[in-house]
DNA sequence: ATGCTATTGATAAACTATTATCAATAGCGC
DNA sequence: GCGCTATTGATAATAGTTTATCAATAGCAT
């Protein structure tokens, strides 16, 4: 990067200020309120060199495109929103003496991801599924 | 499926007896062995067609494609060996509480991946990164 | 403000994984 | 063993995502 152009501006601005991973189309989305002319391409070469840069990096979910977020926000686990499919950060751990595995084997990192319904899907106090979906688990 | 075929069964008994999941050139190299003729494309089409089924269910992890494994193992997690990229089953569980998620969301099931050395990759005694890698954690 | 050239926008191309096509093959009931 | 037709093998086609191309645009140093 050696010019400072909306476009890049927009797409690093947009990860920033909406705080959870972004898949491509959310970024070109929300970035065109900014830029209205961006254009996939763009995106993609900006996150290419957001990554390369340093600022930004991918998240990866099962059978899922990559989502992108800031690489200062560190090393966290995800969940999904089964309804509106959105992806937050969830920044508490697991206690190591919690995971499995066979004695011989070496953990060296793991993900964690969780599915369920976000705060703004979550139906309304009244409905039997929030403690019924513990049971899911 | 009406027809038992030579190639059916050489998939599914593959799947069957290697007990890890599989991805879809592991079973096609592996089926070979038993069907020399064996072809991507029945692979694909005979993996469709257990799953639908019941047979089998695919296994998904971040940023790779489906393996399959017996539906009868049940829900269970996985670890992928960064050295070998083989990836094998977790059948212990996280205990509930230890979930972490913030308290207006309903978790409704979780996905555990782990990654590190399996039995086969870890450096034999007298190397150094064992006890190292536990502080990535 | 002008000029150089990095960057953009539009779209074609590439890539990977999976599915469709179709003539040849091979289960299986008779 | 024969014949019907489901299944196979080889490969083309598709789908979804990401990258390359290239003329037009727009940072930024002067």
């Amino acid at each position: 990067m050696e010019r400072n152009t909306r476009q890049r501006n927009a797409i690093l601005g947009v990860i920033t200020e909406v705080g959870r991973p972004l898949s491509t189309q959310e970024i070109l989305v929300e970035g065109q309120a900014v830029v209205p002319s961006l254009s996939i391409a763009t995106v993609y070469r900006t996150l290419k060199d957001l990554i390369t840069e340093g600022w930004i990096v991918p998240v990866k979910l099962p059978g899922e495109a990559d989502r992108y977020e800031l690489t200062r926000l560190g090393k966290h686990y995800h969940f999904k929103c089964s309804s509106c499919s959105k992806v937050f950060d969830i920044h508490e751990r697991i206690k190591n003496n919690n995971l499995p595995a066979p004695a011989d084997f070496i953990v060296e990192s793991y993900d964690l991801i969780l599915y369920g319904r976000c705060s703004e899907c979550v139906p309304k106090s009244g409905g039997t599924e929030p403690e019924a979906a513990k049971h899911l688990i």
